[in-house]
DNA sequence: CTGTTAGCGCGTTCAA
DNA sequence: TTGAACGCGCTAACAG
């Protein structure tokens, strides 16, 4: 049995389509009263419910916004798309999630997908793949399909696109100079796939942050990888080789991995080496060692870039860049050092 | 700049939409090879994409599927829905994501706008509400609003739907089992909400390996938790007073709970006390003790799901009622009995 | 106060 | 070999 469109109701009460549309949807009319009741009653009585699809053809937006990640099944991007949901939903949108596995060719395509859908506007956070041309690629099939965007994780005040992220300089800066507070000088690094402005400004805080306490800086300390446990563990072997005594995880899941491979070696934390981690995830609190990092608003990310683009799309607001909080949260990974 | 359209193409082409349309979408049709040529070069230099919606109204099939989940922030749905959208996308559909915060009500809203939107069908996990009288709310909503539906985590025979989970009697058996073989007999359990099938075939699994093994079930021992951390961590003051030596968690986030709590209170896991979880999140594995659980197929949950709904939705087929495999996860927060 | 007409972008008869 | 005409379900302009 097919849904009760606009037309049976129409016919079932005597009327035009039109006369039904203009009641239901509460526009300006000059229709009896006895008429309008007996349409919305009609309507309820025939369970009717607009077609999305008719009305968004027509009216040119479909209410439909999409989400671009790089994988859901992360914790981080769980979490904020929780927060952009919540927002989404409660502004009547539906959304359209898209996995880019990473991948800036998927990405595109996700873009593409979406576009097609003729969502209104949509959200992203570039895969790690996308930096330098690539980015531009994502950046250019936006612009060029003319799409709302917002930029999550992130921030490029040349694009024309609104952005959400937090301070990941100072940010990081601020993990190291805890870490130089507790005594340590020897500070190793775990970063993410080198590219991307997010990395790329933490591994800069970092940086700065040693050489203005006067710690020369060691390409030996730093270990790349690829925000994935593994290579937190893998970097470890690597690492103890320059005898570090602290650390420092550009996300959590990197830091999970590097404990773990320190209690293999037999170091303890944080009594033999401190860790730091990047991100606060959910679980960041009940590993092992309950991890000290630098926590992001994960939850606050998703639901500010919704806002903000719904906001965009409803008023014809200009696009803005806004730099959330980080802090510094304390557990138990990290210790004065201790020799 | 809007998008271009066939009636684009076609003026460009010198032609008509229907000609534009046969040729772009390889219908049979008797077309000169030079001007389908010239339409498809057409097609591609001017970055023709058919809408969607349009295609959608006219052919009845958005190509959208809809899944419902209670919180995409839970680890456990994070991976589900990741296995529904790899294969969601590999085969053109676009997933229109619902997170009904595990109330009924909003169950009820989520599967109403997905099918405003013309969702070719949906896949859901029911609320943890949803179920005697709710459940069948949620049933008749889908059945009357004649949606294809996949239910995933539950299996009810009787319902006209497909379903994907896995046994979860024989399931829990296996973990009471393995903690009798271990020589416990003090075996306390965590639960969820009372009333999903899901939850009971669990606790139902419990109780018949208790009798199974001549031991006597003891009310006192069983915790009604909500699935969540904190209700485990709860769970075991009120838990030990009956002197457990070990604990069945109904699933892994209640069991960190439960470890974190016996950390607290002096208690060492597994030597003092055994613990076992059900699911084998990712995060199991780098715990402060390294979870033994009840492994289920997750990602593979969530990727048969969107297999048997794209087949119901091509072919005619009938519903099915796939049970996937479960293991028993062996770690180390399990050993035998110390007394 | 209400209905007719037109069309959103597309696919599908049918006639030419 | 091609195109005009129709309709998916709906809204918006303009009549009357």
């Amino acid at each position: 049995m097919p849904r009760t469109t606009l037309k049976n109701i129409a016919q079932a009460a005597g009327l035009s389509t039109t006369t039904v549309s203009l009641v239901l949807n509460d526009k300006p009319h000059h229709i009896s009263k006895k008429k309008c009741q007996l349409v919305k009653d009609l309507a309820i009585k025939m369970n009717y419910r607009p077609n999305r699809l008719a009305v968004g053809l027509i009216k040119k937006q479909s209410k439909n916004i999409g989400l671009i990640v790089p994988d859901i099944s992360n914790a981080f991007f769980a979490e904020m798309t929780k927060g952009v949901e919540d927002i989404v939903r409660s502004n009547k949108y539906n959304l359209l999630l898209c996995n880019s596995n990473g991948r800036n060719n998927l990405e595109l395509e996700c873009i593409n997908m979406l576009a097609d859908s003729s969502v209104d506007g949509l959200i992203i956070t570039m895969s790690p793949e996308s930096f330098g041309a690539k980015e531009q690629l994502s950046l250019n099939a936006l612009k060029s399909l003319g799409l709302h965007a917002v930029i999550v994780d992130s921030f490029n005040e040349i694009n024309q696109f609104s952005t959400v992220s937090i301070d990941n300089f100072q940010a990081a800066c601020s993990a190291v100079e805890y870490l130089i507070s507790l005594g340590h000088k020897r500070i190793a690094c775990i970063t993410g796939p080198i590219g991307p402005k997010t990395t790329e400004n933490r591994l800069n805080g970092y940086k700065y942050s040693l050489k203005k306490h006067n710690i020369s800086y060691n390409e030996n300390m730093v270990f790349h990888g690829d925000y994935h446990y593994q290579s937190g563990y893998d970097a470890v072997a690597v690492l103890l080789a320059n005898k570090p005594t602290a650390i420092f995880c550009l996300n959590d899941q990197m830091a999970y991995g590097a404990v773990k491979a320190l209690k293999k070696q037999g170091l303890r934390v944080p009594d033999d080496i401190s860790v730091i981690g990047f991100d606060n995830i959910f679980f960041s609190q009940m590993v092992e060692v309950p991890l000290s990092t630098v926590s992001q608003p994960i939850y606050k990310l998703g639901e500010k870039a919704a806002q903000i683009l719904i906001t965009e799309l409803t008023t014809k607001q200009k696009t803005q860049h806004l730099v959330l909080e980080h802090t510094l949260k304390i557990r138990q990974s990290t210790a004065k050092i201790n020799n």
